[in-house]
DNA sequence: TCCTAAGCGAGACGGTACGTCTTGTCTTCCA
DNA sequence: TGGAAGACAAGACGTACCGTCTCGCTTAGGA
């Protein structure tokens, strides 16, 4: 339909490898460029929509030439998306310095606490990071991210004692996709609750399931 | 300079009434053009992603002027989620024609198993609107619906065994988080296992908890 | 609902600073696009009537996006406007490449010999030009231009003789207006007189009046 | 270009044809819708310019259905032109009910002085009408009513003095423009003079010409 | 030290979607 | 049967944004 939006896939390759390139050298210029960006467009997240901010808004918050913006991403979701790529750095290090008490790291589900609180210390940011269009991004991300953290401890755990009803993967699905449905619950709200309240409630029944709740 | 006046907020106001009116007197002809706007637009979703159709395509498709759809439509987002309302319709409707055998409908979290069912039979048309864009929207939906169910099975069936750790709406969004997420990923793939196998993987998890998959 | 944001008065006010000062300071390629659009209309006017042209009509004649031309210009009047500015231009050129023999310019009324030749010369553009709506804002655009040469003249050879009954500006409004109505009307009627006929009569009348004409 | 706005010439007749029928048999009921129509219009257009007027404005005033309006006008110009139907009668009527003093009508160009009282009187509407996209419709009628007074009074003074250089028709067209030019010129500045200086200053001009107040 | 290449700001431009407005047609329903 | 009501197709309008491009400026890093 559009000519301008659709590039042939060729097209688009070769740019992105170019821009792929720029980003790998890394000038100092560059750098710094870059990370103006980032930072312009979760500051701007926080104040409005994601949908409501425009390519110009970015460029001009960063105090950076619109031309400029393409020469380093393809777009706003790209610029989101790589923007994305600390998180991790972040998770990680929140569950490195959230040192647990007894036993810690070792217990089962154990990223629901850490993660929890994070979540709770930043709820302002994340809660406007998933607000409108770019909240599924995000939560992708982070789903992404806890999958992985899950999987590894489920298969870490998995108990050999044979018929395992279901593939492991539907399980870390249902695991993370339950965890992440409650919190952004929780945070939409406005974070009431604890993050120990969430923690305990979540574990409870990710591990107990619903069976102790009902009747008979 | 400019001819054109913008309409003041109150003739905005007035505007958005009358669409509403239309809405629900629903001439027969006006009727008529909506449903082929809503025909049109989940037509194209199916072949292209959500928000790379523009109002004139769906106009096109459904044979109708640009200008009538803002007639009855504010937007794109609108035009489907007034769509969406004849959703709770089919599942209510799948969900009767779905007799279940014995006891049927007294199983506990009985909705898993007519949806993952309807899911499976319409499964080329709901992975092509969870895609792109419009899939945060539909899902919405939907797990308000099913939330609606969970909510008041769980209400029906609770136990009045004391001590209630967390309040009921964390374990209903804790289910319907759960399920959509499985399924979603269930789609995704193929949908390669059979609703039956979907079901009895999530209804285990969900009313036993991870606890017995796990060592010690 | 609708994202798009109106500008406010202030901002509207920027943009037309903007518009202007990319007016005088011209690049080459604003320039070139500016002088584009002039020609595409009136290469436009004279094929068919002034408001049968669209801005689209325009611009595809320029070659030139949409967006460009309101970049340029605010409306298809502003266009017109100022493309005429060069008609002064024209004007003053045909008054200077038209040496009368002799005395020439110090005859009275000058203008009506030179301009006369003038429209005779280009009659088919400017019969278009004055045919339909464009017409009112071009003949403004002459007559401004003709009374500023007659209200000079007539300045400077008013005779002291006294008793002034009218103030001068009715006379200098009194005689371009009874040469544009003469003109219009020898120009709509396919300029079948010779321009020496037309300047005569319009002299003599203006000059001499109707006295003559008439009885008693 | 625009299928809609182009008819061909055969169909516009051919309607025209049909609402001019409606016209002549004119009902009651018919004559009585299109009085408010054009009561309606000029009604419009003191208030505010000609082309902002639409339609739906006008028969909103006149408080009768849009469709109706086009049962009996093919276009607001069409409107505004028919409804300038009765301007010679009152025109007419004005120069009759000035019963000049002595000798009255048989001066020459007699029109000009109770057509400048005519004007003066009604200045605020016909400055109003004048104004915008309406005017030069509206003063192409006036000038078209007083072509034919100054025609016929012209043809009747002629004298027989053999030689005369410019067709009649010129003259005509002369004075005409004249008149109108001046009598714009005084009306857009708030007629500050009265219609006697005017009247007499013009017609100085147009019998006596410039001449006399010219150097040698 | 120069100078040459890259990063960059500025902004013109083509393209396209948007949401609004108006026009003229047509159909239905009412008095 | 004439008119009111209003749905509709068509399409222009002015705005916003996008992604591309070209032009110079500046600012290193290498000759």
């Amino acid at each position: 339909m559009s000519v301008t939006r659709r590039m042939g896939r060729n097209d688009r390759e070769k740019s992105a490898d170019r821009r792929e390139a720029a980003g790998s050298t890394g000038d100092r210029r560059a750098l710094r460029t870059r990370t103006a960006l980032h930072r312009a467009l979760i500051g701007l997240i926080v104040e409005r929509d994601y949908d409501e901010i425009s390519i110009a808004d970015i460029t001009e918050a960063a105090d950076v030439g619109r031309s400029t913006f393409y020469a380093h991403f393809t777009d706003k979701d790209d610029l989101l998306r790589r923007g994305l790529g600390h998180l991790r750095g972040h998770l990680l290090e929140a569950r490195d310095s959230a040192g647990g008490g007894e036993g810690a790291a070792s217990r089962t589900l154990w990223f629901s606490r850490f993660m929890t609180e994070h979540l709770k210390e930043q709820h302002q940011l994340y809660r406007a990071l998933m607000r409108g269009r770019a909240g599924p991004i995000i939560i992708d991300k982070i789903k992404e991210l806890l999958s992985e953290l899950v999987r590894t401890e489920l298969a870490a755990r998995e108990n050999g004692s044979g018929a395992q009803a279901a593939p492991p993967e539907i399980a870390v699905r249902f695991v993370v996709g339950a965890y992440m449905s409650v919190v952004t619950w929780w945070l939409d709200r406005g974070a009431r609750e604890t993050p120990e309240e969430i923690d305990q409630a979540f574990r409870e029944l990710a591990l107990g399931g619903l069976g102790t709740l009902l009747r008979s």
